[in-house]
DNA sequence: TGGTACACTTGACACCGTGTCAAGTAAAAC
DNA sequence: GTTTTACTTGACACGGTGTCAAGTGTACCA
């Protein structure tokens, strides 16, 4: 907070005049960014695609381009989630527009009868969601040193190995 | 410290006389647990598989019930790689067996030409490594609610979907 | 038997970060 | 000209980590 308030040529009393909480500045933040960079909006383009796989490779995009975006907040709230429950909502309600394109992906892709045999809907979105997770980009990103555009073209290949059998 | 302090029954400064830190602490229990546990050990049994597919399921079964029984520690751990350096290198030390078993799996399906053609060994056992990762398996058994068994029997499929290429 | 080393005790203290409280100030709004 | 607003400084409580000093009981050892 203290760092926070001088960045922003403030007293560190300030901030709590306008937040009650390190927690709730962080939800405020992260709100802002939401609002800002429109995940949302961003991911709503994928639905002009045709296909269901055409609509899976550009979600995958679209994400894989926005993490780094907001990769140091994301960061902060995936560390604050496991000790403060508002923040876990917080973090959980701004990936819902997320949770939400993976549902409509699987759907899309059941509605073709594409979805491969071995995966419930159900499981495959909780599959989906959870290969899209900010650990797995920041494990293949930080560590293994794969570029962004590597990190979208070997997920959707993947994905598609993953969730598609092709009749 | 304090907690573990009383849980031990000596006084929160006798926990200092044994361990220089928290950090140190955390650090030589995971080296008991690696020792008591034997990963390393488990995961040598998989050694015995006749194919390369076998090992693969083999690593992953005996992966997917380690886990559960050194969730706590690894939790704790994982908050405090963030912010300690040494953390971080015990924590990889000690996942070293794990990232070993990927690269022996890749190396046996590549030996077997059945490795997946989109992939580059390196890149294969990234993804394999990132895929097996701790927040993952949480991610699908505390918030998807999937049961350890669903975890390695889903997880073994995909893998199969993901790394091989069958003639 | 006396002395020493060892494991532990109590109690105090410093440091850091979060969050709270009180009193004061300067400028804008009415 | 007074009130409201946004901020200031400065102090303090709390919890957690880590340190220091002095004391205690016990086991070992010459």
């Amino acid at each position: 907070m203290g760092d926070i308030a001088e960045a922003c040529g403030i007293s560190r009393q300030a901030l709590y005049l306008h937040f009650t909480s390190r927690a709730d500045l962080m939800i405020a933040t992260i709100r802002y960014v939401d609002e800002a960079n429109g995940l949302n909006d961003r991911l709503e383009r994928a639905h002009e695609s045709k296909t269901a796989i055409e609509f899976l490779e550009q979600s995958v995009e679209i994400w894989g381009n926005y993490m780094p975006e907001v990769y140091g907040l994301a960061k902060a709230m995936l560390r604050a989630r496991d000790t403060d429950d508002a923040m876990a909502a917080a973090w959980n309600d701004s990936m819902r527009c997320l949770r939400d394109a993976c549902r409509e992906i699987i759907a899309a892709l059941n509605r073709e009868e594409i979805l491969a045999a071995q995966w419930s809907p159900e499981d495959a979105v909780d599959m989906l969601y959870t290969l899209l997770s900010f650990a797995n980009w920041e494990q293949l990103t930080a560590e293994a040193g794969w570029t962004t555009s590597e990190y979208v073209k070997q997920m959707i290949t993947m994905l598609r190995r993953v969730l598609v059998d092709l009749g």
